[in-house]
This record gives structure tokens, C-alpha cells and sequence, in this order.
DNA sequence: CGACTAACGCGTAAGGTATACGCAGTTCCA
DNA sequence: TGGAACTGCGTATACCTTACGCGTTAGTCG
């Protein structure tokens, strides 16, 4: 009986933590959270998030929608569990880095991950960071901000900021591209067309700076997503700098 | 026939430009994008976003679902359209604002359209920014930056990004207090429950830096979220203030 | 003025979804 | 050797989006 520890927290995410009840009567359980996320995760790099469903996963396992539900709250729960498991581990800490490099290395780390499964950006987040992966995350870029004398609630917000700029990025860039790549033939077309409607439906009296963006090009190639991400980032950085400079 | 004009773009946005042909010919439509758009915004607002179908956005209007569909191509495309008017009007720039002052006034009044309407950072982005309220919006982020030298292209991503941080925000504050609400009477009990929880699923030993929060209390009250909110949006602006200064 | 025809409203139905409920079978403990 | 607890899972319910096609309406042209 775990009734205290994981009051209010979804039976997967409480599992994945290692703190559920060992079950010690009846049948064996016939699969494993880890097995149910991982099928998960397959499903949704193959075929994208809308095909997971709990039918689908449940196929893959060679098992039944309903057998799921003795794993898993609800979807949502799966869901949760499927991010965490793609997420997987953050990459190694340089042992002398400052602060700058650390988050630098982190927000590489975390695009990378999840450019590798962009469906994750589409799981709705509908509860603070609770599954151990994204915990190790948020603890990873905390430590980065250790000895840069900002108070606890500025780091928190700090990484929560950084976070939700890898997450929109990516979510950006890849869902814009892959509708694109519906349309036309090739990004630069892709982009092209995107530039050439804007640009009928606009009036450019109305729309000056769009139409200052639109004639410097901007929206006529693609640009390397990278170089567009450690833009913003170096943007985000600055900043944290320039707080820290204030306070010393 | 404005087989040009409105090629690749969903029939509603192109309706909301107005660009559509008359329809000269056949019954007078019993409905307007409008009203649908409004209706929808109305059910979101009541219900929540999962409560917008088309059966029920249609009966809200007297209607049936499949009369929708000669309005608008899918949902999606319903969805853009809430968005875009639940967005509403940007606040008018004040006469003499330099791009600081403009870029908070935007934020703020951002801000502000999102929570009134908290689902609509829960709407998947599926395109890049095409329906008249959106455009209007980013043309004003734009506008804010008219005079500082900076590129096209940086401006554009420097309004991505910031608009980025804006919907992150309301998002986040917004979903995880609802999911709080559900499980505690007030959000100071809720928050306590988090940070509770986080506490027993983690070790200090492994997680130093988390529980270094922890035990400042970050987490164990709910913040003003305007506090938080304005202190990363000063952090962004701090960051662009730094880039232009490096330029000059 | 009558016929044509484009557009509208919408009923029907297909094929998908999550998940509540309950039953049969399995395993351990007393 | 019961009994109890747990698993797997079939069935059923109540939704969802949307493809298709039919009847009707209302401008336009011969």
C-alpha cells in the first residue's frame, strides 16, 4: 500500500518511479510499462502521434486495448510515459564547463531529442514535470545555474523559459516544414509558396514591416533550422548575462 | 474564380480575407464564417476546447455538423479561425514608444487575448501564420523593431520567438493550475501537493539541485504569474538589447 | 417567362476513438 | 485446500470526423 506516496499521481508515471506495489498475488503481469512505452514510441515514429491509439499499441504488443488499462491511468498517462521514455538520458556534463557552455550543451542535448521524435512537442502538457526523465532534465540545467548566485525561483523560471523555447522551436520548424513538404516539392518551393501568399493576401501599406521581411527574402528559403535555434538561444543567454551582471 | 490567389490556403482563412468568390448563384448561406467562428470561441470559452465538435458548434447555431463543412475545408480549419478571433485586435501602439516599451505593451496585450482565452494555446499549429488577426499581430511585433538596424531576418525570429514565449507561458500557468485545481481545494495547497510529491519520488543525493528549489519553497506557493511572466520577457529584451548594442 | 445550374442544407453511414464494466482464469497465502 | 487478489480481455457505450449524395433553392440566360 502506497496510498501516501503516490496519492495523485498517475499509476504509470508512479511505476516508472519504481514505487508501486510489488504485486505479489495473482497471475504475472504479461508485459511492462517499459514494453508498453517503447511500443509507443515506435508507433509514433513510424506513423506519427495520431496513429496511437490504445488499439495500436496495443496490436504491436500482441495484446488487447483493454490489457493496457492494468498499466496505464488512461491515455494520457501513456502518453506522458511515451515523452519521457523518447526523451531518454541527458547528455554527459563537461566537467569544467560554466554555465553558459552547460546550457548551451543542454538545449543542443534537448533539441536533438527531440527533433529525433518531433511528435513529442504535440503531447499536450497538462501537468508540471513529474516522470523521472524529465525530472533528470530540469535537474541537469538547475546545476548548470549552481554557482551563478541567482536565487532558486529565478533558476527554476530560467530553465522553464529555456525549455519552452526548445520545445517551440522545434515544434515550429518541424510541423511547418512537414506541412509544407505536403504541398510542394522541395522546402525552397515550400517557402516560396508560403512568401507568395502571404504576400496576395496582404495589402503593403497596411503590413509595412511584413512587407519589409517579405522583400529582404526571409520567407524565400529555408533557412537551416540550426542556425535559426542558436540565434534565439544565444539571444535567451544573453539575457540571463545580463541579469547576472546587474546583480554583481 | 480566384484559383490563384487562394490555392493551398484553407477555404475559411481565405474567407476570412475575403477573397472568396461572391457565390452569385444558389441559396443565400444561412451561415457566415463569423457566426461559426464565433459560436466556436463561444463553446470553448463555456466548455473547454475538447468540448468543440462540429456537432456541437453546429447546434449551438441551429444547425447540423455537415452544414459546417461549406464554410470551413476540416476542423482544423475551424480551429485556426477561433483562434484567430478569439485573438481579437491588438492594443494601439502609443505614439512615441521606443521598440522596448512597443515589445511589452505587445507581450502584455498578448498575454492578456491568451488567458481570456486559454485554450487557444492549446490549438496545434499545423502552418505558418496565415489568417488576418495573426498577420496583424506579428506586423505589430515588427513594427516595434522598425528602427533598430537589426536584419529582416533577425527581426522575424526575434517575434517568433518572443510570440513563442507568450504562448508557452499562458500554457503552462494555465493548464497546470487547472490540473492543480482538480486535486486541492486552493492553489496554495495544490502547489504544497507538487512539491511534496517531487520530494518523495526524488533523492537529494542525486537530484542536489532540484531540491535545492525545493527547499527554498519555490514550489510551495503559487506565483503571481505576472511576476513570472514579466521577469522573462525582461530577460528576453535584456537578451535583444544586448545583440543591438554588440551591432552598434 | 421557363429551364438550367450552381450552391446550399443536411441525412446517412462508415470507420475511427477512449474507456467503464464485468467475467474467466491464474497465482499466492493461510 | 479454500479464498482472495490480481491479470487479461471481450463487450458495450458514447462519442468523434467526415465522405457521399440527395433534395431544394435561387439567380441567370435563352
Amino acid at each position: 500500500m502506497d496510498d501516501e506516496s503516490t496519492s495523485g499521481v498517475p499509476a504509470g508515471i508512479a511505476a516508472a518511479w519504481g514505487v508501486r506495489a510489488p504485486a505479489t498475488k495473482g497471475p504475472k503481469p504479461g508485459l511492462t510499462l517499459d514494453r508498453i512505452a517503447a511500443a509507443g514510441v515506435a508507433v509514433a515514429d513510424a506513423d506519427g502521434l495520431a496513429a496511437v491509439s490504445m488499439n495500436r499499441v496495443a496490436k504491436e504488443l500482441g495484446s488487447s486495448a483493454m490489457s493496457l488499462y492494468r498499466y496505464v491511468d488512461s491515455k494520457q498517462d501513456l502518453l506522458t510515459l511515451m515523452v519521457d521514455t523518447a526523451l531518454g538520458t541527458i547528455p554527459t556534463a563537461a566537467p569544467d564547463e560554466d554555465w553558459r557552455a552547460g546550457l548551451v550543451r543542454w538545449a543542443r542535448g534537448f533539441v536533438d531529442a527531440a527533433r529525433a521524435h518531433p511528435w513529442t512537442t504535440r503531447v499536450a502538457i497538462t501537468a508540471p514535470p513529474l516522470a523521472p526523465n524529465s525530472v533528470a532534465w530540469f535537474e541537469d540545467a538547475l546545476c548548470c545555474l549552481r554557482d551563478t548566485g541567482l536565487a532558486e525561483a529565478e533558476k527554476a523560471s530560467l530553465v522553464m523559459m529555456l525549455s519552452g523555447y526548445v520545445r517551440n522551436h522545434v515544434m515550429l520548424m518541424g510541423e511547418v516544414q512537414a506541412h509544407f513538404l505536403e504541398a510542394a516539392a522541395t522546402p525552397h518551393e515550400a517557402m516560396r509558396g508560403y512568401s507568395d501568399t502571404l504576400r496576395r493576401l496582404t495589402d503593403a501599406e497596411r503590413f509595412p514591416a511584413l512587407h519589409a521581411v517579405l522583400d529582404a527574402g526571409v520567407f524565400d528559403h529555408a533557412d537551416p533550422p540550426d542556425e535559426e535555434f542558436a540565434f534565439g538561444l544565444q539571444r535567451i543567454l544573453d539575457g540571463i548575462q545580463a541579469l547576472m551582471r546587474a546583480r554583481a
